[in-house]
DNA sequence: AATAGACCATAAGCATAGCTTATCAAAAGT
DNA sequence: ACTTTTGATAAGCTATGCTTATGGTCTATT
């Protein structure tokens, strides 16, 4: 192999030739004289040259005319390249992908994200909604860099971080003889005609089971359950974030006895780190949410 | 300003992920483990990132991910560059541009260049021939590298090496009545008409002056010249080296009494060195005609 | 389970690279 | 002739970059 130029000496040749001389540039670098006579003298013996003339000191030789442009190039694309990598270490450039359940979508990431964008205005940002399940498997196969979400499975590949819990409870009409109750028992809710939902799934497995076992309505859209719902239709299930908060026509009563929730939290890979953009990203939102604010609206 | 990149580092990640191990790599690059591990952590802590997960050893984070061809692309041109300066370096590539007098030109650059072009295969050639004035002034100008000539005037600007001397003599007719001769003395030639060239100004200020002072014939042109000699019209006087070898028509007496001489040397620039390809010119030359061969045929 | 092997991190020690101050010699300005 | 400015050189110090030795952790093997 050849020889290893070093970055620091060719900033000494090319502020000599700047300066014109060994003194001013030594100066201007915040060093001694001889440590550029030293630094230059190697560089020359490596290259097998002298770069500057012997006799005219401060002046070029033409081997040395040669190398400027290039040392000069090789410098500014060090550089660019180290004010490139420290801004993406900083998380002040890049991309973040990420996905989390409707409800954390539009209830809380559009505040997640103006926060966000003013602290990191050059950071790019690629939001997914999903399923729970969906969530997990996106993190998990490595197709967004972080998740919110509430825990699927244990899985060995995801790492878990709490955020806060999500109460479910019962969503039905105003009119509803339950509807002013402050919470509700599950066996007070047997006779109704219950409207399972994605969120359902939440349900199984706990003393609610029953709810959802037997009964014959699904319904994916949101739009579509609340339409029924405002119709007087039936009754179902919801995290209380995924309750629209506007909403006129329905009332959200917590279920109690047992209390049910569901666990949100941040989904990472397990065994990969973050790309420094993700991890500003979480700063962000692990801040807005254990900060002053507390619980988020 | 911003961090410093050392060159060997990026070396040592790129060499640990094409190995896939720390260890891998150290043998790979014959250094030692804990070289590699100090020397990429002292990396990781200067960009505020680590490069290789902390679990999975020998893995990329995403930001190492991002780093990895940007440090390819680095070291690529440090090494494109370091090859590139070695051959300028070694004068194994450039340019040498050369003036010399015609009769150095014709005579023996074909032989000189002939020896270079071998050794150095991949250097070009600038070739000019000017008369011994105009040589000096392209060197003093930096309009070329160096110049082949006699020395024209004392020039505080330029340093002249010596190669050889060249006879002057008298240049005539085979069939002309002094022909045969050894050697000739000026007061001989008195009666002849003379015709001035080029070269002529070599007996200004000599014991020979008068010959070319009083007289009305003068021709530049070399064909035009040995045409007018060929006719039996007059004769000349040109330095050995300017005399064609191979002429059947004429023949050429050295003059005596006093012998005078063209001190035949390098010419370069008193105060800039050399480009590295222009002195390996001037060392095949000087090897040439202080060799073995000696004398130029 | 226990053990051996491979891997990386850490510690201690050493050579040298890279800087400093002090001094000298040469050139340029006064 | 003298002062100033310049670059080279010498001696000395510190930090870098390596080494060997050792310890901890994970994986594969028995």
């Amino acid at each position: 192999m050849g020889i290893e130029l070093k970055i620091q000496p060719l900033r000494y040749v090319l502020a000599v030739w700047e300066e014109g001389s060994f003194h001013g540039a030594a100066r201007q670098l915040h060093r001694s004289q001889p440590a550029l006579s030293m630094a230059i003298r190697d560089l020359e013996e490596r290259l097998g040259q002298p770069l500057f003339e012997k006799s005219l000191k401060g002046q070029l030789t033409p081997f040395g005319e040669y190398c400027l442009p290039r040392f000069r190039e090789l410098i500014r694309q060090h550089d660019r390249l180290a004010r490139d990598l420290q801004h993406v270490a900083h998380g002040q450039q890049g991309r973040v992908t990420l996905a989390t359940v409707p409800s954390v979508a539009s209830r809380l990431m559009p505040g997640f994200l103006a926060a966000f964008i003013a602290e990191y205005p050059d950071i790019n940002i690629n939001l997914h909604d999903e399923n729970a399940e969906f969530v997990c498997r996106m993190v998990a196969n490595g197709e967004v860099d972080l998740g919110i979400s509430s825990v699927w499975a244990q899985d060995e590949h995801l790492s878990y971080t709490h955020l806060f819990e999500d109460n479910i409870g019962v969503v039905l009409h105003r009119d509803h003889r339950l509807a002013n109750r402050d919470s509700l028992q599950w066996h007070e809710l047997e006779k109704e005609r219950f409207i399972a939902n994605g969120t359902s799934r939440l349900l199984k497995n706990t003393a609610a089971a029953s709810l959802v076992d037997n009964n014959d309505f699904y319904i994916s859209n949101m739009i579509s359950l609340l339409a029924m719902l405002e119709a007087g239709s039936g009754i179902t299930t919801l995290p209380r974030l995924a309750f629209p908060v506007d909403n006129r026509k329905l009332c959200f009563v917590p279920l109690s006895e047992p209390k049910l929730v569901r666990q949100i939290g941040i989904i990472k890979p397990a065994n990969r780190s973050l790309s420094p953009s993700a991890q500003a990203l979480e700063r962000v939102i692990l801040k807005r949410l254990t900060g002053v604010t507390g619980w988020p609206a």
